[in-house]
DNA sequence: CTCCTTCATTTACAGTTGTAATCGATTAAT
DNA sequence: ATTAATCGATTACAACTGTAAATGAAGGAG
């Protein structure tokens, strides 16, 4: 499989290329047009971040006869879970359950979803700890926090 | 109940954040210690993100003779969950639920947790879709994802 | 063949972020 | 008292971001 590799994507980026995954195959007056109305972006602005995309290898320009079409060059699936990545680096590994459950109960998900969800907990069920151990400080836990009395 | 500022958290002011709320209350040398070791750190780069940290309200400095005891001026819970909106904000709402379950698998997850996350699961059982749309475009969907062929 | 339109490319520019050295005031040590 | 160590504040600076105008090249309209 391909090696997904570490791609950093700007707010900005990730509207542009939603759009292309969305529609695949894209001209640049597309997602012109698209984020002229979602975001009320100027046209010269869009461009910037189709060229910056392109140099970035995120996006790929297919000559077609004197413009370009445009694809994506990662993909959605990888993207979206270097960002969740990203995320949890940010918070403290014990906070983790409780935003997971937060998102949840924000969600809209489908049935679909909810079958994966609870298979993806069915199997977490069998290796669930204690205390999942904080890891903010390095070394011997320092935590003051209330619920971190069990956590060294 | 205290309004959450919508604040904007950089990757290195949650190191800094995470130090300190993880302490309660922590001097600067503190927080140098404990940075140098886990992210090496140079201690006048720490100061640098203290001082941001405090300007923006997000660290709060209290006088101590001549030093300063410094303090959240932000709730670690209000910061996940602007953190976890950003995320959803960004990543497409189709692709929310296999997100979910991505973290759910990757997560270290404790009793507590699994209980957690199955009450926020039980609870969305009830109000599940058939198809959750797209967000990527705006309007009526141009969707081109084969899992997007109910979306409209 | 000439002008307008359309793209892509280049340039602009201020604000943010990561990374850090230096300076100035103050305290602790000698 | 003089010196050394701290600590906060100021300054530095390049890369990245958001936002966009200007420019150049090439095709389409007339």
């Amino acid at each position: 499989m391909a090696v997904e590799e570490k791609v950093e994507i700007t707010d900005a980026e990730w509207e542009i290329m939603r759009v292309v995954w969305t529609l695949e195959q894209a001209t640049s007056k597309e997602i012109i047009e698209v984020l002229q109305e979602k975001k009320d972006w100027k046209p010269a602005t869009t461009k910037t971040f189709i060229g910056r995309l392109v140099k970035k290898g995120m996006l790929l320009a297919a000559p077609q006869g004197n413009k370009f079409i445009y694809s994506a060059g990662i993909s959605e699936e990888g993207s979206v879970k270097s960002a969740t990545d990203r995320l949890f680096g940010q918070i403290c590994s014990r906070a983790a359950g409780k935003t997971i459950a937060d998102m949840i109960s924000k969600a809209l998900l489908s049935h679909e979803d909810i079958q994966l969800l609870q298979a993806a907990l069915d199997a977490k069920k069998s290796e669930a700890v204690d205390t999942v151990p904080c890891n903010c400080i390095p070394g011997q836990c320092k935590c003051k926090k209330e619920h971190n009395i069990n956590c060294h």
